[in-house]
DNA sequence: AATGAATGAGCGTTCATTCAT
DNA sequence: GATGAATGAACGCTCATTCAT
C-alpha cells in the first residue's frame, strides 16, 4: 500500500514536473499528466488537491533549500564579512547545489510558473540575493543604490539559471559559474564607487 | 462619430494594457476587458479582430522601434568599431527612448506576453543585444564563449527594464543607466579575459 | 419623403436578395446586407422589423401568384376537364410567367430558405401541384397512389426549377418545359395504369 | 465500462440524429443535443471531436455504401449495356438496401446536411446518376440534353427519397419503386425522342 | 485504492437587434 | 429619418475537478 501509494506518487511528480517543463503552470493539461504518468486522472486528485498542489510539491524542496542557502549565506557573512566575493561563491555553489539535486524543479519555478502561486520566485530569490550584495558592500560604508544593486542581483541570478539551462557537463558549469562570478563580482567597489 | 470611435478605441487599449499587466496575455480575459474599458464584449471585435491582434496593437510601436535601434548600432558599430561602452550606451538610450513613448507597452511584451506570438521578444532582444556585444568584443580577438555572453546580454537588457519599471524620474534612470553601463562595461575585456 | 423612402426599401430588399441567394436565409448577415444597400444597419429595422420581415417581403410577390396559379388553374380544370397536359401546361407557363417576373426571389425562397419561416415552400407548391394532378386523373375513376402523385409532382416542380436556374434564355426554356411536359405526361395514364 | 461507453456513444447519436432531423446541420446545438442525450456538453467531446464529425459519423456507412452502389451500377451497365431500366432498377434497389440499414441517415445527409462538408450530398448523387442515365440512353446514338438528363436523375432520386420517407412497408416500398420505375422508364427513348 | 467517464462553468467569438446622436 | 456604434445572449468548445463504479 504505502509503498504503491509511493511509487505512484512519484509518478505523478515526475509527469507533472515533465508536462511543466513543456506548457508551464497554466498550460498544464491535468488529463495529459495524468496519461503521462500512467494514472487515471481522477487518481491524481488522491495525491494532491490541485494542479496548484502539484505544483508545489515540485518545487516545495528547491524553494526549502534555497531558502536555507540564503540563510546560511547570511550567518556566513556575519563571521566573514567584507569579502562578497566569497559570498557570491558560496551562493552560486549553494545554488549549484540545489540545482544538482532538483535542477529541473528549480528551472521549472523558476521560469514555467507563470499563473501559479510561485510567479515572482524569481523576483523573490532576487530581492534575497540583493539583501545579501547590500549587506556585504554597504555595511557600514554609505547607502548603496537599491535599484542598481537589485540589479546587478538580478542579473546574477538570472545569469545561473541560464548557465544551469544551457549546460549539463557539471565541469563546464563550475567554470561557467566561475567566470561570471569574476565578470560580475571583480572590482566591484570601484565599478560601483564604494567608497568605503 | 470619429472622435468617440478614438476614443473608444483607446479605452479598449487602455483597459487591454491594464488587463496584460495584470494576468499576462494568455490570463486575459475579454469580458473583464471589457468591463474595464465600460464596454460591451462584442463592441471590443469592432475595434479589433481578435485577443491576439490587441495585443499586437499595444506592442507594434515599441517592437518596431526596438528593432529599429538594433538596426542602427549595427550601423553605427560598422564605423565605430571596437568601443562597446558606445555601442551599449546607444542601445541603453535607445531603450530608454521608446521606454519613454511606450514604457507599459514594453514591459508587456517583455514579461507579459506568454501565450502570444510575441512570447520570445525578451529572448529575441537578448540575442540581438549578445550578438552585438560578440562582435565589439571578438571581431580580431579569439573567440568567446557563447553562454557567458548570452547571459551578459541577458543581465544587461533585463537590468534595462528593470530600472525602467523602478524608476520615473527621467534623470535618474538616465545616472542609473550610466552606472549599470559602467558596471557592465568597465574593464570588461579584463574581467572576460579577453586577450585581444 | 415617400419616394426616398420606396428608393432605400427597393435597395435593401435588392441588397438583401443578393444576400440570400448567396448564403441563404440562416447564413445572410443584417451588416453585410446593410453594406451592399448602403444603409445603415439599424436603418434596415426602420423598413422591417427583422431579417424574417426582409424575407417575407421578397417571398411575398412570388408566393401570391403562384397560389393564384394554383387556384386559376383549379377554375381552369373545372371547365375544361380530363386533360392533365393541359393543366400542367398552364402550370409551367404560370410559373415560367412568376420566373420571368420574380426570377430570383422565386430561386431564393426554394432553395435557400432553410431556417425561414418559408422552407417548405417547395414542399407546399409541390402538394398544391399533385392535388392538380390528382384532381385532373383521378376525379371520376378508382384511388390513385398518393405517394406516387406526390412525387410526381415534385420531380416536374423541381425539374421546373432546375430549368429556370440552369438556363436563361427565355426561348430554350420554353421548349426545354415542352420537352419535361411532354417526359413527364405524355401517355401519363398508360403509365400509371389508370384505368378511366 | 466498455459497455457503457458504447451506451454513451449510441445516446449521442441518437439525440444528435434527432436533433439534425428536426434543426439541419447548421440549426444544431450541442447543448440542446447533450440535453437530448442526458449527458453533459462536454462529454459528447470525449466520443467525438466536434459537431462536423458527428454528422460524418452519422451518414458515413449510408454514404460509403451509396458509392459502392453507384460504382456497382457502372460496372453492371459495362457487361449489359443497353437496358436503363434494369440499371435503374439495380439503382433503386441498391437505394432501398441503403436506406432499410441507415434510413434516418439518409434522409438527413439528403435533405438536413447545408452547412456541413456533405451539403451537396443529393446533388452529387444526382450527377451520377444522370451520367449513368446518359451513358445508357446515348451510348451510341446522338447528344442528349444535359439538363434534361439532370432534371430526370434528379426527380427519380428525389422520388426514391420521397418513397422512403413516406412509407414503411418494404413491401409497399417495392411496389411504389417499381411503379416509379415504370413511370420515370417506359418507353423512356420515344418521350426523349431519342432517334438511335 | 483506482478508474476514466461525467460535469458544467467559463472561454473567445459572432451577430440580430437596439439606441444615442 | 439616418447612422453605425453598442449591446449581450448565445454559440462551439475546453478542461480542472468530481463521482459512480
Amino acid at each position: 500500500m504505502q509503498y504503491q501509494k509511493e511509487e505512484i506518487r512519484a509518478r505523478i511528480l515526475e509527469a507533472a514536473l515533465a508536462e511543466f517543463e513543456q506548457h508551464g503552470f497554466a498550460g498544464a493539461q491535468m488529463r495529459r499528466m495524468a496519461r503521462r504518468a500512467r494514472v487515471a486522472t481522477g487518481n491524481i486528485y488522491r495525491y494532491f488537491k490541485n494542479k496548484e498542489e502539484i505544483f508545489d510539491a515540485i518545487v516545495q524542496a528547491g524553494y526549502r533549500d534555497i531558502s536555507a542557502l540564503i540563510f546560511e549565506s547570511h550567518q556566513l557573512s556575519k563571521q566573514n564579512r567584507g569579502d562578497i566575493r566569497s559570498i557570491a561563491r558560496h551562493i552560486a555553489s549553494g545554488i549549484m547545489g540545489v540545482y544538482s539535486r532538483h535542477g529541473r524543479q528549480l528551472l521549472v519555478v523558476a521560469n514555467k510558473s507563470s499563473g501559479s502561486r510561485h510567479e515572482d520566485f524569481l523576483e523573490t530569490l532576487t530581492t534575497m540575493v540583493a539583501r545579501r550584495i547590500r549587506e556585504e558592500l554597504y555595511s557600514g560604508a554609505g547607502e548603496g543604490d537599491d535599484v542598481l544593486i537589485h540589479l546587478i542581483a538580478s542579473g546574477f541570478v538570472e545569469g545561473l539559471f541560464i548557465i544551469l539551462r544551457s549546460i549539463s557537463d557539471i565541469q563546464r558549469i563550475e567554470e561557467l559559474i566561475n567566470r561570471m562570478l569574476i565578470f560580475y563580482f571583480q572590482d566591484i567597489e570601484c565599478r560601483l564607487g564604494v567608497t568605503g
